[in-house]
DNA sequence: CTGAAAGCGCTTACAG
DNA sequence: CTGAAAGCGCTTACAG
């Protein structure tokens, strides 16, 4: 270098490295990314972080990002669709190479449309909004619904209750959609989870047969424990209770469970419960409970992969994939094998 | 601009703005943060995103971010400092502008003195590493335990169980802890929160005139429901059984819970519980538990406003606050008021 | 095979 | 007050 004699590249580079190295050098990933116009980042816009299914899918997102040498940065929309449109203007601007979003209104994907034309792929997770033609990885509520309610009336339960929000992603009330249903099933993709779970409700009933009692199916209308209290009370409080309750997801479920208690039910001998389960904490609370849940895990690893494969170029058709819901019999909790002092 | 002809340059400016808008030109923050050397991104290196605790708290340095127009990336450390220390490296690589962490190993602080060297400032949550001059935000571990076991000395309890991991953060056992106590009490920064709350049960009692019965102190050296149910399992159906219990956290609280249950009470008649509840979910489990619990989102919120002041150029001393912990009693669930059908 | 130059898209200091 | 130039730290294509 300084007489300008000539030396074996390979040793002095590696000199240099480990000298930089000493000193802490660090590349800089700006200057990379401005010239390669890749960042190495995936933008997430969660629907609510603090969920704990989202949380779990962001983990798994964050696994799979970081073996790839991948940097996540993370966002919440709080299902607010302005909040949403900042979210993904946000991550364009710091040119992440792609985008994992549940979108909080499925029937107005601009932003996300522009973001695909600006050549930024996107994939869906939780839920797909019409007319996005962009990956998608979601959970089979219709047929895990199905198979919950499905086994209820195996049991021998003929009247069984089903509490769910229920309030957005279809314009109309359970009984326009009950008679929509009659006419033309919808797709069920383009339906938001809480109604997707009442067809796989009524699909079970005309299975085996049995007649829909409109009754028994309860609106909730918000995603409040509250309301979920408030709403089970009701129905169980009222003449022909059913026998047996599904509930839609996991804030339903503590409602329901609230309820239940408050009504003076420890266990409830003469109910029959199965949740929805989203959050995994039920096996905490009463043992004993079906619980189906949603494989959160593989969701975010799917997510993942599908939008690294993107990034890579791959140009293949668009990707919907439905992972089966796991139906799971919480045991009861058993004491300790360990023997009493 | 054709002609060269002098125009407004504002009203010119507005158009271009406004057509570039319409184009959809998105400014290029690699290239500003290239230049201008602040990438207005904050990143977080969680010990364990999946848990409530760091959701909520990332959910509210988010929020902060965002209403100062910066984004945040998310790194997980799994409590593993291999892995802390490769999300330090990403995010000085990706030029983060601070950094918000929760040390997963107190005593080997390296990569984050070095990261303060390198010029990034650095917040600490929920945990204080020994001979790091950053600032942090953690919780008065020691005043809330204190407070928790005076409320059961004042209702007259003698025998007082303790129940917590204490497993990492002390390299002795409880007993030369214990010793170490009576000697010369340490700086309760210094130590992981279980230990800090055992220091505030030992604070009570020596308040109180009681004497400490070892027996009495559990270690559960694990961070598991099960752990946590098989040690107060043994604690409960031993002689001497204590008259109250107080968990450590929100994992030993449903392990603990998980024992009384399968011993077989609904609510314990005989034994007053105050929980450690981290997760604020103890509230849908059992109704009439008094819990205490962390003021996560003032945590996020705190943590998120200093590292942002350093970014903007505070060089005050290191800032230590500390939040009280809050004691609440958990209402039983009462029935809705609609009337019943 | 090596090394100097061009350029990614911005901001900022500086000449006109 | 305006506009052209320099430069942030890299990568990549290109001349020697």
């Amino acid at each position: 270098m300084l007489g300008g004699y000539g030396y074996s590249s390979d040793a002095i580079r590696d000199r240099v490295r480990e000298a930089a190295a000493g000193l802490g050098y660090r590349p800089n990933r700006l200057a990379r990314g401005l010239i390669t116009g890749r960042t190495q980042t995936i933008g997430v816009v969660a629907a609510d972080i603090e969920n704990a299914f989202y949380a779990s899918a962001i983990r798994s997102v964050g696994d799979v990002a970081r073996s790839h040498g991948f940097g996540v940065i993370v966002t919440n929309s709080d299902e607010n669709l302005q909040l949403e449109r900042e979210a993904v203007q946000l991550l364009m601007e710091k040119r992440v190479d792609g985008i994992i979003v549940s979108p909080a209104d499925l029937n107005r994907p601009k932003h996300l449309l522009d973001a695909v034309a600006a050549g930024c792929p996107i994939v869906q997770i939780d839920r797909v909004a019409r007319g996005l033609e962009a990956d998608s990885v979601t959970v089979d509520n219709v047929g895990a619904a199905r198979q919950c309610v499905e086994r209820l009336i195996a049991a021998g339960h003929r009247r069984i209750g089903f509490l769910a929000e229920l309030e957005i992603g279809y314009l109309g009330d359970v009984a326009s959609f009950l008679k929509l249903v009659k006419k033309a099933p919808p797709e069920p993709h383009t339906l938001y989870p809480s109604w997707q779970r009442l067809l796989g409700y009524l699909g079970a009933h005309r299975g085996a047969g049995l007649a829909i009692e409109p009754r028994l199916i309860r609106r909730v209308g918000a995603y409040s424990v509250a309301a979920a209290r408030a709403t089970t009370h009701a129905l169980l409080s009222g003449e022909q209770r059913p026998t047996a309750l599904f509930t839609g997801d996991g804030t339903m479920s503590v409602g329901a469970l609230e309820a239940i208690t408050a009504l003076g039910f420890a266990i409830p001998a003469d109910l029959s419960l199965i949740c929805f389960d989203d959050l995994d904490w039920m096996k905490f609370v009463r043992p004993g409970i079906t619980a189906a849940s949603q494989p959160v895990h593989e969701m975010g690893r799917a997510a993942a992969e599908l939008i690294l494969s993107r990034i890579n170029g791959d140009t293949a058709p668009v990707h919907r994939i439905v992972l089966p819901a796991s139906l799971t019999e919480r045991r009861s909790v058993e004491p300790p094998a360990e023997p009493a002092a």
